[in-house]
DNA sequence: GCGATTCCTTAACAAAGTCTTAAAGTATAT
DNA sequence: ATATACTTTAAGACTTTGTTAAGGAATCGC
């Protein structure tokens, strides 16, 4: 299998600072409560902890985070319960939840797929993988967020999107160069920014390459939805 | 058996914030009709109980319940009868049926699934795992009406599967695949996601195993249930 | 324990689908 | 008018997945 240009450091931050995400990490081992947080704050993330179910769900109201990082295992109150509960309470912000599972707990992962979860990580853990990991789940949040009022649903998760009803499958590039530019309706991002985004820093492809995938965007969703604006780049318009 | 009557039928209001469906437990044993009842109507389901096979027919006329959860052992009239004399009556708005069986009951004894059940509890019932489930059943009144019988069940102590009707004795590697990829219909499981879950992040393996073992899932559930999205993982059958 | 059977993995090749490129066409601004 | 930037098309390179068979590992029944 290839290489994976997946999101390491990227030069250049496209959006807005994607540091601005507030985590929540859940464990009852001080240990590695201490450990990740000082990994993710050292990223420049704001970072809460809670060392059970019960205090995580207090915390959760009050700050609302982007992402819960959660062990399975824990005393009073455990991974997927609480899990369960976050996913039932329609006031708050759905955040998106990985779970933390040691490799030997066969059947909390799958438990934790069904009780909403949205990613695992394995212990033990490996900070930059976890850091890769952790960007790369927050880049969710930007498309489910923005799009709150838009004719458009990009469900990286199923990895569809729903326009007027219909329901499209995608190849895995348009579906990621429209979910950047679904991403913020009416922004305009350009060559350089979708590259880095969507190819990554490191891949270098043709000056062409671009416009073709977008061609292949408009011929699925029609004309009306992605914009050009010559010699600055493209916009996703928002009917 | 004396003291059936005692909690049995009309007698009960429904609490007034009931979620709008009607559940009809049908067991010979007092202990487990209290325990269950009472812990669904403290989740707000109006709830109804019968002892036997034939008082559950009779009640079920008149109630019209969503959903039945029906013991298979019972005096009089089993489950399975009583669930096939339901499923044949043209006149009756067809509940969700599940049954409650011991998890040391033969799966070929229970044959309820021919029957035309839609699910199965195994006891000892834990009442969170129960409520889940029968929310999870419930959600199916909404969604399928259409694709009646195309519903798959997974039972993990056995490890057995029941599709539309037909009882599957899977692999444990297969099994556990099928299990991840059915305990979120729609969600897309990358490889490194399944990989981790059924294998274990420790194991190595070759590039092809996976698909192996998808290919043999596919022989023998049909190729309908689960999908491929190139280049980023697999997903069982949605809706 | 022992043989028989089933399961798991690998490897090699086939097939399918995706991505990129090149090349020619079109629009637009100066 | 001309240069520049984008559009469109189609081919084929490339990547990912599918398929098959075979051998070793694990498991079952006795």
């Amino acid at each position: 299998m290839a290489a994976r240009f997946r999101s390491s450091s990227l030069f250049f931050i496209p959006m807005e600072n994607s540091k601005g995400h507030t985590i929540l990490i859940v464990d009852d081992e001080p240990d590695i409560l201490e450990f990740l947080s000082y990994n993710i704050r050292k990223e420049g993330y704001k970072v809460y902890v809670a060392s059970n179910g019960q205090e995580a769900l207090r915390i959760v109201q009050q700050i609302n985070p982007s992402l819960i990082l959660l062990d399975v295992m824990m005393p009073v109150m455990d991974g997927v319960e609480t899990c369960q509960i976050i996913r039932k309470d329609l006031n708050l912000n759905q955040p998106i939840i990985a779970f933390l599972t040691a490799r030997t707990e066969d059947y909390a992962q799958i438990a934790g797929f069904e009780a909403g979860a949205d990613d695992y990580i394995n212990k033990p853990i490996r900070p930059r993988l976890l850091l890769s990991k952790i960007e790369s789940l927050l880049r969710r949040i930007k498309s489910t967020d923005q799009m709150a009022n838009s004719s458009i649903v990009i469900d990286r998760d199923r990895f569809i999107v729903v326009l007027n009803g219909e329901t499209l499958t995608l190849p895995k590039k348009e579906f990621e160069l429209l979910e950047l530019l679904a991403s913020r309706p009416g922004k305009v991002f350009n060559r350089d920014q979708i590259l880095a985004v969507v190819w990554g820093n490191e891949t270098v492809v043709g000056e062409r390459t671009i416009d073709v995938h977008i061609r292949k965007l408009r011929e699925k969703l029609g004309d009306d939805y992605i914009r050009t604006i010559k010699g600055v780049g493209y916009t996703f318009k928002d009917k």
